[in-house]
DNA sequence: CGAATTTGACCGGCGC
DNA sequence: GCGCCGGTCAAATTCG
């Protein structure tokens, strides 16, 4: 995994506004003094993302692991319908063709785990792929409807997605994945972008993108390593750090002062 | 006007 | 056999 995007692109504030000429101009030091503060914050910035990116590989890689190791914790939200599947599984003769394929569909399930606005009201988990939404419905578990999307990308996809509220956490977004897509991702520049709630933009961003995920039934999700992801990171910290009224404060004070230092032609 | 969404009806599996 | 429940269908409605 490559974290080169950050020291190449290290939000550097230095603007080319070092120390130089002007004898005249008086407060040199004052200059120097706030140029070192701005990059020292720079330095700490730069350290947090970083932090940042090694915590979010390792938390993958440990959910990696954990999926690997619980292969029939996949699947339907009734534990009880999942045992039975289970079972059946098992000791299924394969008398019933379809009734199995169905079961194969279940047990190949994965789940995503999306963080939104919980006054938000719409179940949209965006995962670059095309749904149509088919049916939706309050399940006895969990007061939250839940909705049952088809991929209609491909007319013959038999990939079905339902997505419920957690009862548990009313912020998290419970997406479940069954079969296995037939074609291509459709659009791998929005893999792993996340719904971002309109009036959500003026608070803190609070939209993680997915913290779970077990196997890779989308395989066009597995692009996760992928540069493109970075993309999707930086896009997602530069949207960060523009609302962070300190850094525009930093850079405005540093253009200005750039603009005023060597004036244009 | 066609596509997408909503929503009540219906179906099949399961437990009692 | 009956009722409950999750999942799907399809007509009605909304949206672009």
């Amino acid at each position: 995994m490559g974290s080169d995007w950050i020291h190449q692109s290290s939000p550097s504030l230095d603007l080319g506004v070092g120390p130089r000429r002007s004898p005249d101009q008086a407060p040199v030091g004052v200059l120097e003094a706030m140029l070192n503060q701005i990059s020292e914050e720079n330095r700490r910035l730069t350290e947090m993302v970083s932090d940042m990116y090694t915590n979010h590989s390792a938390l993958r890689r440990r959910l990696s692991y954990l999926a690997s190791v619980s292969p029939c914790e996949k699947g339907s939200a009734s534990p009880k319908r999942k045992r039975v599947d289970c079972e059946k599984h098992a000791a299924s003769d394969g008398e019933h063709a379809c009734k199995r394929s169905r079961e194969d569909a279940m047990t190949k399930a994965s789940k995503v785990y999306v963080r939104t606005d919980p006054s938000d009201p719409s179940l949209v988990v965006t995962d670059g792929y095309q749904w149509r939404k088919y049916g939706q419905k309050v399940t006895r578990r969990n007061p939250s409807p839940r909705a049952y999307f088809r991929c209609s990308f491909a007319p013959s996809c038999p990939v079905k997605k339902k997505v419920q509220r957690s009862a548990e956490d009313k912020s998290l977004l419970v997406a479940t994945y069954e079969g296995v897509h037939n074609h291509k991702h459709p659009s791998p520049d929005e893999v792993y972008t996340v719904k971002c709630p309109s009036h959500i933009n003026s608070s803190a961003p609070s939209i993680d993108p997915v913290v779970t995920r077990q196997p890779d039934v989308d395989r066009g999700l597995g692009e996760i390593e992928s540069p493109k992801f970075d993309r999707a990171l930086v896009e997602q910290m530069v949207a960060t750090l523009t609302k962070d009224p300190n850094f525009t404060a930093a850079v405005a004070a540093a253009i200005s002062e750039r603009i005023l230092r060597d004036p244009p032609a």
